[in-house]
DNA sequence: TTGTGTTTTACGACCTCC
DNA sequence: GGAGGTCGTAAAACACAA
């Protein structure tokens, strides 16, 4: 039963506070997913796991440095932490040129528990219609008779939430378990959450990346002349899954998938 | 206000790997 | 068998033109 399941499995699933749809921090600070769409690839943030973050450098308000993510409109200037000693093998290697420029280094994760975050001070002027007091209830689905939670079904992540989980998925295309859990409790998420949000985040990446690549081959052009779609993403290949401590990166599958890396010249014939 | 299109959560089906 | 992956899809939430 979903109830049960939601209850019992990720109990802190549904019970969002009043949330927001829009990211609506200022552009200078941070620019909507639509904005930073483009961008195919990230910088590769080699000790991520420690995500050593420079304490203030992401405040709650999210701050001022953001400036240093100019590159695709979001992120912090954390440092990158020079120390690959301690590098975490989970982390997706690609760097693209064109984002070489970027530094997203160090997580800028969660120096604040979300607890901690007033949504309307982030967002002051758009507050969450509902209240998501629906998610205590559920409901059949109309045709497969599978229930879901209530009328409403899903929550609509806090910016605070999605900002972190975006930040996170520049850093890393394919979290880890160890930054999965961390994100969960810091962001209030479930575990299940934050997997299925990498994993439609990246279904939106592949999205675009195609949906550049027809426009390059409607032009004629090659698509290697498009940074966002030519740089390879995630190319997982030159990390075993036993590297990040157990966690399935890249997944078992993804040792015979086509890296993301390659989507290019995968997805094309899909 | 309404209609329409897009984006965002969430799921199921199916796959691979250990 | 369980974990996580992709793919396809449902439906809510939202944007925006008429």
């Amino acid at each position: 039963m979903y109830v049960g399941y939601l209850v019992d499995k990720e109990s802190n699933m549904y019970h969002q506070g009043p949330m927001r749809r829009s990211i609506n921090l200022p552009p200078q600070n941070f620019a909507p997913s639509a904005q930073y769409s483009d961008f195919t690839g990230y910088h590769h943030v080699p000790n991520m796991e420690n995500h050593t973050q420079p304490s203030g450098a992401w405040g709650s308000h999210y701050g001022a440095p953001r400036e240093d993510w100019g590159a695709y409109g979001l992120g912090p200037p954390n440092n990158v932490p020079t120390s690959m000693n301690t590098s975490s093998p989970g982390q997706v290697p690609y760097c693209s040129p064109d984002y070489n420029s970027m530094h997203p280094a160090g997580s800028s994760v969660l120096q604040q528990p979300p607890e901690n975050i007033n949504v309307a001070q982030m967002s002051p002027e758009r507050e969450r219609r509902s209240s998501y007091q629906w998610m205590n209830k559920t409901v059949q689905s109309s045709s497969t008779g599978k229930t879901r939670t209530k009328e409403k079904y899903r929550v609509v992540y806090t910016d605070h939430q999605r900002l972190e989980l975006e930040k996170e998925f520049h850093y890393n295309r394919y979290i880890t378990i160890r930054r999965k859990s961390e994100l969960a409790v810091n962001l209030g998420l479930s575990e299940r959450q934050v997997k299925i949000w990498f994993q439609n985040r990246r279904a939106k990446e592949r999205k675009l990346i195609k949906k550049k690549m027809g426009q390059c081959d409607g032009s004629g052009g090659s698509v290697h002349s498009d940074p966002g779609s030519v740089s390879p993403l995630a190319v997982p290949g030159s990390l075993s899954p036993s590297d990040i401590h157990g966690s399935l990166y890249p997944p078992p599958g993804m040792n015979s998938l086509p890296p993301i890396g390659n989507i290019q010249q995968v997805t094309v014939g899909q």
